[in-house]
DNA sequence: CCCGCGGATGTATTCGATTACATATGATGA
DNA sequence: TCATCATATGTAATCGAATACATCCGCGGG
């Protein structure tokens, strides 16, 4: 029975052979296969030639589950984001993906929108499906996960921020200190009124940190952000422009509205337009990020440029290290840049009227 | 040794726990420990609740290699895309991962970067991990592929596109009715001078049939593209805005560009804008796709808006039911839209004069 | 009262590659 | 010349869960 199968594939090349058809084509043993594919050094040039043919000849694909059950490793990385539909976290996974595979490594994908308990549960399942590196977006993250992580022994890498504790491996930029610079760039031209569009703090790092860039930057200049100018809401156009138009309707109107990110950004953009009001000219607005999304508006996006693709490849090349054992930095601090583009201008002369 | 690791476990929940020891504390054996997961209901209540509450003492993880090494399935399904750069692939990839983890399923992620050769290598390489079900992206491919799907029995869908021939599965829309109706729309409008911003057609079933559609379209008006209206290029912001300066600086300039997505829209666009040729006024400019970038352009851009979502979502359910057993359709034709914005309008009355 | 049947569970084999250990072969040095 | 050692390869145990098959129990029908 096995043998018909197995005379059947050496004929065709059809179905799955194993080790044993290979080794039994080449006139060799199942470990001299193994070390052919593992350990080519050890083995007779002669022998692994014959080996390779009969590998192509039978058109052999190793068993990566009966490998990675015995050898314990499965040469799969994780990548954990909290949503691909926000473009960043799409850019730096490709970046992640194209290095992870010149490594030879697959790169398993999961979503957690925001939610860290379901974090955790993406995470034990990558972790059952064999899993042996993490990466993780941001510094934020439950308890649960770093013991789940422990346990089972898996390298991670934080990613989008650095741990100034240096508990954590991380890979990142300094978010308070980007948001703190563009907020000077608006201070130095001359804004007062501030505005932010910002969002959820919970469970999310960034947001915080890029929050309190500005406030600081401010108390600096002796500002601060008034109750009414502090707008909040999950990352979309939608809610960027709904934030803007709150901010519209407010008394002593803000004359810059620093968003946390670019998306933000646009949204408030969207609502000028459609409200009449005129960027830079009554207002300036600032994004993080610098996507395409706002370097392409007219006018183009006053942003930070953020080491999108930087952080994927660094922290593919991070784990890969770690998991090979060659010494890797734990902690990676990218820098980021302001890009002055038109949607930056100073403030009015006149103060605008409040509108409605 | 064996036995001490296990006491040591049951105590703390520390280390990977196995069925063994789950078994041992349920005082059961590792066949029902394996029943209790995946045949709950063959096995007594009481001896189910025992188990459940031996796994959750020792936070126990099943062994996903040595499960897929015997049951020959992973839970795992592969997404092979062109490219993650370009937002689309992402947000259907995004869509199909979310649908997947909630039928219990992982996505692994590969990208080849428009060669038809590594989508095949990549693709063994997903095998080799032992990934049961594949999404490709759109209908061609090389015939490698096919074989070694067959070789190994993994069920895959091909989408973006439908397979007119019916041979293989496949989900997506008309790309050729697509630029068609967007070409309609343009002739509607009066224009009669046509350019085109293509992807390269080698290997990409979409790019070819976008620009059928557009030829197909002026045909049955008795027109056809001229050779300096037709541009090619790599998927870029850049490469749109080359295309465009290229077809500005033509003899008898173009009222209207189609370009086959919104990418290079909005690259030909910006190169309007460098240019002050105005849009709509001087030329009409059509994506496809209805990304963000496009629809938040000044003006905003026409498009089709494609079933981004709806594509990775129908994918994941199609593969999961096929996994299953459950019948499922194989061939899913859904719907496209037009969606008119600034970017259209009638042609100029007096012909531009040539530029340069 | 016994047979048979279905439900619940246990026993033991199996998946396919890796790898510790054993063995064989030939070269090297005392 | 023989012990020693490195190199190349084979033998067989092993990873952890799934599952075919065996077993046991209780119950209903003949």
């Amino acid at each position: 029975m096995k043998n018909d199968r197995t005379r059947a594939q050496v004929a065709s090349g059809t179905g799955r052979s194993s080790a044993r058809d290979v080794a039994q084509l080449a006139g060799v043993s199942t470990a001299t296969v193994s070390r052919a594919l593992n350990l080519p050094a050890t083995v007779d040039p002669a022998t692994l030639g014959r080996v390779r043919s009969a590998i192509e000849k039978l058109r052999y694909v190793p068993h990566g589950a009966a490998r990675a059950l015995r050898s314990r490793r499965s040469d799969m990385i994780g990548a954990v984001v909290p949503s691909f539909d926000y473009a960043l976290y799409a850019r730096t996974t490709s970046a992640l993906q194209h290095e992870a595979d010149a490594r030879g490594y697959a790169v398993v994908l999961a979503a957690h929108h925001y939610d860290l308990p379901t974090e955790v549960r993406v995470t034990q399942q990558m972790v059952q499906h064999g899993v042996d590196a993490f990466v993780f977006v941001g510094l934020d993250h439950d308890r649960a996960l770093y013991s789940l992580l422990e346990r089972f022994g898996r390298p991670y890498v934080l990613t989008w921020g650095v741990d100034a504790a240096g508990l954590h491996p991380s890979i990142g930029f300094d978010n308070r200190a980007a948001t703190c610079a563009i907020t000077q760039h608006l201070l130095e031209l001359g804004h007062r009124r501030f505005a932010m569009i910002s969002a959820p703090t919970a469970g999310n790092d960034r947001s915080r940190e890029r929050g309190a860039g500005v406030r600081s930057a401010l108390a600096a200049a002796g500002l601060q952000l008034r109750d009414d100018a502090f707008r909040q809401g999950p990352i979309s156009l939608e809610s960027g422009a709904a934030a803007m138009r709150a901010l519209l309707g407010v008394r002593e109107r803000p004359t810059a509205v620093i968003a946390t990110n670019d998306v933000f950004a646009v949204g408030a953009m969207l609502a000028c337009r459609e409200l009449g009001v005129r960027v830079p000219d009554d207002v300036s607005i600032t994004g993080v990020d610098n996507t395409d999304l706002g370097a392409t508006q007219t006018p183009g996006l006053t942003s930070i440029r953020t080491p999108i693709v930087e952080i994927g490849r660094a922290a593919a090349r991070q784990l890969v290290d770690r998991l090979e054992g060659t010494p890797a930095a734990l902690q990676q601090l990218l820098p980021f840049e302001l890009v002055r583009r038109g949607s930056t201008a100073a403030p009015p002369r006149t103060t605008p009227r409040r509108r409605r």
